[in-house]
DNA sequence: ACAAATTATATTGTGCACAATATAATTTGA
DNA sequence: TCAAATTATATTGTGCACAATATAATTTGT
């Protein structure tokens, strides 16, 4: 194996485990949330919600790194399972504004224990290490 | 904010900048792999066979943390592009063997540079702070 | 004031990602 | 030995994820 193909080698990037961690993160969270009827993007989106209760598509997308056309659809599911409204801003008619509903609200009492459920299943990481991941995640999220 | 929902803040958690990095780094390579029509699970599927010339579809799935309903479709988009060609093993007709082609062989080539070109775009991470992450995303994927 | 540029969201199309299920080949055990 | 269990892959269906494009509302510049 020649040096140049060196940097070629899985085991040599950094971007497969954060891809593999990404997908790994959704997978953990899915037990918990598939009995609620949500996805880990779903749930996300709620999260912002439940400290804002209101939001525009584009704050969502900002926030969470997503675009419209994920968005989009991700929020007519939450809207016809009457978790939030869709509406159109009356100040300025390009932006759709999306409410939680009562019902939104009440999901978040279901999901307050599952940060906790999950880190009760053992996470492999130290709380010295999981505030380096943190930091270094944020690093390379922000940076640049 | 009563205590008892702080940990559903989405700046508390680890969970969401690990989601969000793992979509940057596919965002990331996007640039480099679509001019050679490839996507970045296409790509890391040769990374693999780059190094091995031969592998089942198994193994491709505990390398790279996917499963057949990924795999399936993809390796027949790479088989139809002329990349690899899919085959039932003689001896266990269960598996099924992907095997790399001289064209596909002929990628590794021209993706030598990408990691090298991402690198100069000039990573937020210093040398230190990314092998730092590297040791806390293993820890993470192959912990517990 | 009003045409051009910008902004915000929606739509369309492709390709993952994965759960659930199906199918065929192989292995195991009474 | 042969039925049951296991293994490896494929299929089906849902939901992201995002590029490219479209559309309608607002802002900007002259």
């Amino acid at each position: 194996m020649g040096k140049t193909y060196e940097q070629l080698l899985l085991k040599n990037q950094l971007c497969f485990p954060l891809y593999a961690c990404g997908r790994k993160i959704v997978a953990s969270y899915t037990p918990y949330l598939k009995p609620l009827g949500l996805t880990y993007t779903q749930y996300i989106v709620l999260m912002v919600l439940w400290e804002n209760k209101t939001a525009s598509v584009g704050q969502l997308g900002e926030t969470l790194h997503l675009d419209a056309g994920t968005l989009t659809p991700l929020l007519k599911r939450l809207e016809q399972a009457g978790y939030v409204t869709r509406e159109r801003s009356k100040e300025d008619e390009r932006i759709t504004v999306v409410t939680l509903t009562s019902e939104g609200e009440k999901l978040k009492e279901k999901c307050k224990d599952i940060p906790g459920k999950l880190a009760s299943e053992g996470s492999p990481l130290s709380d010295k290490d999981a505030k380096e991941l943190y930091r270094l995640l944020y690093l390379f999220l922000d940076g640049e």
